[in-house]
DNA sequence: TTGAATGATTAGCC
DNA sequence: GGCTAATCATTCAA
């Protein structure tokens, strides 16, 4: 401040009239004579005296004063000074003020409008419609309506978007140049400099950058709407193929006693019936949950997929061929799957002939009744738990030790255990349904009795 | 239009 | 991490 006193002394005529006078000199103001100061000092606060009091003049006077300081031979250097002063005060604490860091929040919603496509060039076929394709895990045609759905909706929203951004940068531009003609009008009676000019540009603009940013998140959300809306894979659910709800079920009721299908048994699956592992996963999830709640409604269906996989099994018997093993279950390592509504802990082939709860027990029954003319001897009996627990190898030759009998047209043949082979009792025996109808497709075929002490097969 | 069926999700458990 | 149980959201047939 020193030294814009020394300089606004300077601004004093020389004393003892020398040089011009000023061209108006106002009387000092009424009261008090202010206290005694050093020459320059005193000039210096008779002039700001003077500029106060213009507040007080009328409209009239104040412009004729005003004239009269912009006339003043001195006010281009007063005008600096008073420039230089304000730059170094207003830009030293602005200096602290506008480091502000680079916004992140702002960045993130750039990014993502240029990867959702709705700022940065229009994308055809990739990004968000592409997206939905690959994470909907279906057929892409299905949703080929939805897609094109999507897509106009998103280009709605990038519409909207560009013209509202377009808006927001034609009233910035307006709101600037207004601004910067205005304190143009105002340099001239204040002291403005270019750098704070400019600093007031840089201030609107981080003002409409702000709005902007508003308007992006906006967009994003809205765009996140849309996304969840078609992407949501509750709403996007379809109804498997028909073979895949068929391979899944045959593998289901044919591991019914653990239906836990390792990895690559719901690779297989998945595969087989063009669904990814995830969605095997939870469709056995659903299944065994399912199952278990309400046996007794899915046993039709657990008949009828048994006696599939019977028949197979029986055509592959019949052929003598000893197939491999198709994928083996968790045997063993996550136990066996209980069924809590299975109440017995035994199983006979007696009570089979009993079962009359369905078509197939009376089927059965029927069936039973003429061949227990063919032999007299007891029922094998197997235990619930060699039947159903770990179903393992082992459990299977075991039960294979078991001496379970049939008679093959009067005619007595020793069981070979490789003639059963793993692929037979793994589809049939392991399943209680699936005995059912395994022994009924024998039996209509008039191959077996039920009431032998030895295995046999038709050799 | 309605209710059963069904694929997906989620919290909690081991 | 996989499983169960509950639940949601949608599909589909009557």
């Amino acid at each position: 401040m020193e030294e814009a006193s020394r300089l606004l002394a300077g601004l004093q005529p020389p004393p003892g009239g020398a040089g011009e006078p000023p061209p108006h000199r106002l009387p000092a103001p009424p009261g008090p004579p202010p206290p005694q100061a050093p020459p320059g000092l005193q000039d210096t606060g008779d002039i700001l005296q003077q500029i106060m009091a213009i507040t007080d003049q009328s409209l009239d006077e104040a412009q004729a004063r005003k004239h009269a300081l912009n006339c003043h031979r001195m006010k281009p250097a007063l005008f600096s000074v008073l420039c230089d002063i304000k730059e170094k005060t207003v830009l030293s604490i602005r200096g602290i003020q506008e480091e502000d860091p680079p916004d992140a929040q702002l960045m993130r919603l750039d990014n993502m409008l240029l990867a959702e496509g709705v700022s940065g060039p229009e994308k055809r076929g990739r990004g968000g419609p592409a997206a939905i394709a690959a994470t909907s895990g279906g057929c892409p045609n299905d949703n080929s309506i939805e897609h094109s759905d999507y897509r106009a909706k998103l280009s709605q929203i990038r519409q909207i978007y560009h013209s509202e951004l377009e808006k927001y940068e034609q009233a910035c531009s307006e709101f600037t140049t207004h601004v910067m003609n205005l304190l143009r009008e105002q340099s001239r009676t204040r002291p403005i400099s270019p750098k704070e000019i400019e600093r007031m540009v840089n201030i609107i603009h981080g003002k409409f950058s702000t709005i902007q940013m508003q308007l992006k998140q906006s967009t994003c959300e809205a765009v996140m709407i849309l996304r969840s809306r078609f992407l949501d894979a509750r709403r996007k659910r379809r109804n498997f193929s028909k073979q895949a709800t068929e391979v899944l079920n045959e593998y289901f009721y044919s591991h019914l006693s653990n239906p836990y299908p390792s990895e690559e048994a719901k690779e297989e699956l998945a595969k087989k019936g063009g669904i990814t592992v995830s969605q095997v996963s939870n469709w056995f999830g659903n299944k065994r949950i399912r199952y278990k709640k309400n046996m007794g409604k899915f046993q039709e269906e657990a008949n009828i997929y048994a006696a599939k996989t019977a028949v197979d099994a029986t055509n592959v018997v019949a052929q003598g061929n000893q197939t491999s093993s198709p994928p083996t279950p968790n045997s063993g390592s996550s136990g066996s799957f209980k069924m809590t509504n299975s109440g017995d802990s035994f199983i006979n082939l007696q009570s089979l002939t009993s079962y009359q709860n369905s078509p197939v027990g009376a089927n059965v029954q029927s069936q039973v009744g003429v061949q227990r003319k063919l032999c007299d001897k007891s029922p094998a009996v197997f235990s619930r738990q060699t039947l159903t627990s770990k179903c393992s190898k082992h459990h299977i030759y075991e039960l294979l030790d078991f001496k379970i009998s049939w008679e093959f047209c009067n005619k007595m043949v020793t069981c070979r255990s490789d003639l059963i082979g793993e692929r037979l009792f793994h589809k049939n025996f392991f399943c209680f349904l699936g005995q059912v109808y395994f022994f009924q497709s024998l039996l209509r075929q008039g191959k077996i009795c039920l009431f032998c002490s030895k295995m046999e097969l038709a050799t």
